[in-house]
DNA sequence: ATCCGCGAGGTGGTCGGACCACTATGCGCC
DNA sequence: GGCGCATAGTGGTCCGACCACCTCGCGGAT
């Protein structure tokens, strides 16, 4: 009865964003469940179309609806990948000192992930990580090394048995991100150290030692890390070319 | 020029956020820098002021815009804070066991954080962290309890000199999240456990003892973790009273 | 000459309607 | 009974108008 009164707080569509999200906050909205149209929603929260399709996009990047063309908007299972995926905007986006503590929290992240997978880690898990690493060595493609590089530490991050850990490494680690930093790492003949650091982590996991797992874990990320802090310190710049502003 | 016929790929709204994250990524789109009008982007991509409208919405949801009415629109300083704020809508929104997940990341960051923090921080940051121990121990406000406890851990994350753990960590410790998991918590007595456990964090960092530090900073998250365990493993069901969903 | 105030122009915010693209459903035809 | 297409309904896009707010410069008062 009270909330009739529009409490006029912020813009309209930001507050629909707040209304959406406590309607899932208190189970009102159950994950997968189907939204009323972008037109009935827009008359119920009393506010137009235009305002009520920003508030859903917001939503939608933000990984907890997914619209569906011609058929409707549903609430995503809201499970860690859904709602981290923007994690990797961060990454993408950081620069300078920022990437290098983007990469102190990953070997926070990993190295405990990769000790814990050593202790908890299946057979099938352990074969399909050492498929990633035998593919990893059997080619000179960058693009396919890094595919697999990057499965390699998904694998064992869910091996660590914590989703959200592993949705969050996954992020740390993504694409453009790992493409940006690595593209001069490796171009001073790193490979044969990323295979061996690889195979350590790999002996641990074998191994179940929880310790050198760790260990070898936080090695292989504190290599990049110290390159990269070398690479930032003489200059202070940010590596790629400066194009100038566009108009 | 190849780009001029359009690639088609998604909705024209997606492809506006990319652009416009590409030309930050590039460098092409300085932090804090100012962009033309909804109108002019409009027409520059060549989509409608709706459509654009749409991609500004999600870019700032994301903390990489920042739109002042009758102003402007604007690049954020990108800092990890900008960025992170939506990492709180993840502790937000999740429940059941992913809550223990996100409290097991917090345990391993923040015990790091601290273990940092005890060999770094400097005079006047202890002394802020001691500020805010004793208004905790002077009051019986849970709110304000609640409010000096964030800042308590917030200024040791920040000591620790990781801005972006800092920042992630104060989403894995959002308001409503903790709200939600110490509503119960602290309703078994656990006040007087607390504050024991923020005196030993307290003691570790005067005596930058930075091995101690992370064992009780360790402890004292992992007495939550375990205590939300206990709760979710009987019934398997997330705390809290059970509120019929509302119509 | 300096300072203050106010007004005009520009900006984001909101609204309503129209049309297009796609999906799903069910009815009718084979 | 099964298949295929028409159709209604959905999100996607666009347009044009108006409102609320901020900014800046012009002009007058001091």
């Amino acid at each position: 009865m009270d909330d009739e009164t529009a409490p006029q707080k912020g813009t309209v569509t930001q507050r629909a964003i707040e209304r959406i999200k406590a309607m899932i906050g208190e189970g009102r909205l159950e994950p997968g469940q189907r939204l009323p149209t972008e037109r009935d929603l827009a008359v119920q929260l009393g506010i137009s179309r235009s305002s009520m399709r920003e508030a859903i996009r917001a939503l939608t990047v933000l990984g907890v609806l997914e619209a569906r063309h011609g058929s409707g908007i549903y609430v995503t299972q809201l499970e860690a990948g859904d709602l981290l995926e923007t994690f990797g905007v961060v990454a993408d986006l950081s620069r300078g000192p920022r990437l290098v503590e983007l990469l102190e929290i990953r070997r926070i992240l990993e190295s405990t992930a990769t000790a814990l997978a050593a202790a908890r880690i299946t057979a099938d898990q352990l074969a399909e990580v050492e498929k990633h690493l035998a593919a990893m060595n059997a080619t000179d493609d960058p693009e396919e090394i890094l595919a697999h590089d990057l499965a390699f530490h998904r694998e064992i991050a869910v091996a660590a048995g914590n989703e959200t850990m592993a949705a969050i490494l996954e992020g740390l680690s993504s694409r453009t991100f790992r493409a940006r930093v690595w593209r001069g790492y490796q171009e001073e003949g790193a490979f044969a150290r990323t295979r061996r650091e690889h195979a350590a982590i790999h002996r641990a996991l074998a191994a179940r030692d929880p310790e050198a797992a760790r260990a070898a874990a936080a090695a292989h990320v504190g290599e990049v890390e110290e390159w990269l802090r070398a690479q930032l310190g003489p200059q202070g710049r940010s590596p790629g070319p400066d194009v100038p502003p566009l108009t």
